[in-house]
DNA sequence: AGCACGCCGACT
DNA sequence: GTCGGCGTGCTC
């Protein structure tokens, strides 16, 4: 340990709070001298009760900052190891700021959930048994592939020699181009080295097929963490990270914060997904975090996608990051895919959810002992219930939501506050009895799908289906074993799941996600309807994909069909350009919710005062106050204001100012506030 | 987050 | 004359 006397420590409070959120500092008592460690936590007196609270010794110094007379001692060390080391502390510090939120919530966040409960610990030195991945006889790898990795593999190669860290690097890959033995030979090669590596893979991925292909591959190496681990568990696997017992972690976004001494490769799969976002504070992007990790560490970031997110693409593009193509299908073919107008469908007299071209290639599936997976982004019998007489819809008196009819229990269920209200026989509103179901949901393609074809077995998955601890792999499992002959499902099942023996792919309606009123609509569409299209084929029948929709022009639609990335992107990426919206803008959203509409529309215009008082007007542009997306929750009251700005740290700056302004002129109590950039959905 | 100090209304 | 409201400010 170091030589020099550590006769005072700095100290974060876990206190989450803007006006103690900075380092406090304290006398370390002579009997913890000698044990004391930067990154350890203590147990501290604060304020004049000297009440006791948790803080995290962030510095030690022999010299005071502040009068003796002010002054208060350590009163003790949590546990005998520090925490943070200072790789982590530094990446909470640049948390604090990216994500305006306070220390203490970023130390909480990067430590792992657990540390309270266990004080005891454990030594548990299991050997590490003889590591697969220093004797690789690997699989051929394609011209591509080795490009591809030569490319990457000399990144890592010059770590320790560059002084600057390497850029991150966007491996953009169709569905089947083999990203996945990439980035195991990236891993092999940080192994090799002493170096350790981070999967991020989005958690609805995280299934046992997925980990098996990693732990086949690199044995007792391999640690996994998922969201349905215990605390405990996850103290465990925090621990192995951080005692070199494990030198791969995989696991969702949080696993970006596995304590390992010396990564080498971060490579976050499907980089496109929006669950790197975290949704409460700090409310960090995990592809962020990532590259300010791989900038701290020198760890290389690897982004892997076959339809990366604009942002990144953009990126790439502007030279800002690296790019590495695989376009060629490893022992695959590409699907056959056609757009089927519905518009057209009606005309003829099909009133019928499947077109009849569906209906024919299900047929033909069927006769063919193949299987089918049949995919609607929703869930429930219908997606609203109305009336034809006086149009009036029925929504959840709380949340302002539609509510959703569900065959099975003959309800009606709000989608955001679960509210239940019983199926009305007549109109509430004119009293008429027709009462019309309408949309589609999928127990409703379930039940249409039994009709057409009562003689085969059908598995439908969604939240409902699927609520039960595994309920989700369990469905997945009898699937994959032909267990049934369709499988219906939403979004959950359009995610890196591999079934040989489904050879066709039909999207019920395409135009659910083109219209859910956000600018990234058409972005969410085409990478929806890009994986969906490429679960059909991956062996060695060429499979066949179906996409009905009313709008067979939107240029999402008719790229995805042709997967041609570069030119929905080409065409996504001007019209971003001419609206200026992100990546050529950043939107900060602030949004309010409270018991009282009014009160919080108030609110809003004197934050829009503020803003416009502020004489900036001409570098930002503000919008609303609005509603938000769901105007009510649980009787609260949603609305939102919007300011864009062309450089995110002076639009951050900016609303940092504003906003501390708008608190101390304003009274919040009984009203909520978040405040976030670029927000990943429209709130 | 707590807890103190501090300056204005109804009460043992 | 005092008890007490919670507004502003500080906490190593």
């Amino acid at each position: 340990m170091s030589d020099f006397k550590a006769s005072y420590a700095d100290v974060i409070l876990s206190i989450p709070q803007k006006q103690i959120d900075r380092a406090f500092q304290y006398r370390v008592p002579d009997n913890l001298q000698d044990r004391i460690q930067t990154g350890m936590r203590a147990l501290v007196p604060f304020g004049p009760g000297g009440k006791q609270y948790e803080a995290t010794v962030v510095g030690l110094t022999d010299t005071a900052q502040i009068s003796a007379d002010k002054l208060k001692s350590l009163l003790d060390l949590i546990g005998d190891e520090p925490v943070f080391t200072a790789e982590m502390l530094a990446l909470t510090h640049w948390m604090r700021d990216k994500y305006y939120t306070t220390y203490a919530d970023c130390l909480k966040c990067v430590q792992p959930a657990g540390i309270q409960l266990k004080r005891k610990t454990r030594r548990d030195k299991t050997p590490v048994a003889a590591a697969p991945w220093q004797a690789a006889a690997a699989p051929r790898l394609t011209h591509e592939q080795e490009r591809a990795l030569a490319f990457i593999l000399e990144k890592i190669d010059n770590i320790p020699q560059t002084e600057a860290p390497p850029r991150p690097i966007l491996i953009h890959g169709v569905t089947g181009s083999g990203k996945t033995e990439i980035y195991l030979r990236l891993i092999e090669a940080a192994l090799r080295k002493g170096r350790q590596a981070i999967v991020l893979v989005p958690e609805i991925a995280l299934t046992p097929q997925t980990v098996s292909v990693f732990v086949s591959r690199l044995g007792d190496a391999v640690t996994v963490t998922h969201s349905r681990l215990s605390q405990g568990e996850r103290y465990e696997q925090w621990k192995k990270a951080r005692d070199g017992q494990a030198s791969v972690m995989i696991g969702p976004r949080s696993a970006i914060f596995a304590p390992f001494p010396k990564l080498g490769v971060i490579i976050i799969d499907e980089e496109h997904e929006h669950t790197y976002k975290s949704e409460s504070s700090p409310k960090y992007s995990a592809r962020e975090v990532a590259v300010e990790r791989g900038r701290i560490t020198g760890a290389a970031v690897v982004l892997g996608s076959a339809t990366p997110s604009l942002t990144t693409y953009y990126q790439a593009e502007s030279r800002l990051i690296d790019k590495v193509v695989l376009r060629e299908r490893v022992n695959q073919t590409p699907p056959e895919v056609s757009i089927v107008d519905m518009r057209l469908e009606l005309a003829r007299g099909n009133r019928s959810i499947f077109s009849m071209n569906l209906q024919k290639a299900l047929t033909e599936n069927i006769q063919a002992k193949k299987q089918s997976i049949l995919f609607l982004n929703r869930r429930g019998h219908s997606t609203f219930v109305s009336c034809r007489n006086c149009g009036e819809v029925l929504k959840c008196d709380n949340c302002s939501v539609n509510y959703t009819y569900h065959i099975a229990s003959d309800t009606l269920i709000c989608h955001y506050c679960g509210k239940k209200a019983p199926r009305p026989d007549l109109c509430p509103t004119c009293g008429s009895k027709y009462i019309k179901f309408f949309g589609v949901g999928t127990q409703k393609v379930e039940e249409e799908a039994l009709k057409l074809f009562p003689q085969e077995t059908v598995i439908r998955m969604d939240l409902d289906t699927t609520k039960g601890k595994r309920g989700h792999e369990k469905l997945l499992n009898a699937f994959r074993r032909g267990e049934a002959s369709i499988l219906i499902g939403t979004q959950m099942i359009a995610k890196g799941l591999d079934f040989p023996n489904v050879t066709l792919v039909g999207v019920i309606a395409a135009d659910v996600s083109l219209n859910n009123g956000d600018f990234r609509a058409g972005e969410t569409t085409f990478q929806l309807l890009t994986q969906v299209a490429g679960r059909a084929g991956r062996a060695q029948d060429p499979g066949r994909v179906f996409i009905q929709t009313y709008s067979p022009d939107h240029y999402s639609v008719v790229y995805a069909k042709e997967q041609n990335y570069e030119a929905f992107y080409a065409h996504e990426i001007a019209l971003r350009r001419q609206m200026v919206y992100p990546p050529f803008s950043h939107i900060f959203s602030v949004l309010l919710s409270g018991e009282s509409e009014k009160q919080i529309i108030q609110l809003l215009h004197g934050l829009l005062h503020i803003l416009k008082a502020s004489g900036r007007g001409g570098l930002f542009e503000f919008l609303g106050p609005a509603p938000a997306q769901i105007v009510k929750i649980n009787n609260r009251y949603r609305w939102k204001l919007l300011i864009k700005g062309e450089d995110e740290d002076s639009l951050k700056k900016f609303m940092m100012d504003c906003v501390g302004q708008w608190q101390t002129q304003h009274e919040m109590a009984n009203v909520t506030r978040q405040l976030t950039m670029d927000p990943s959905m429209m709130e």
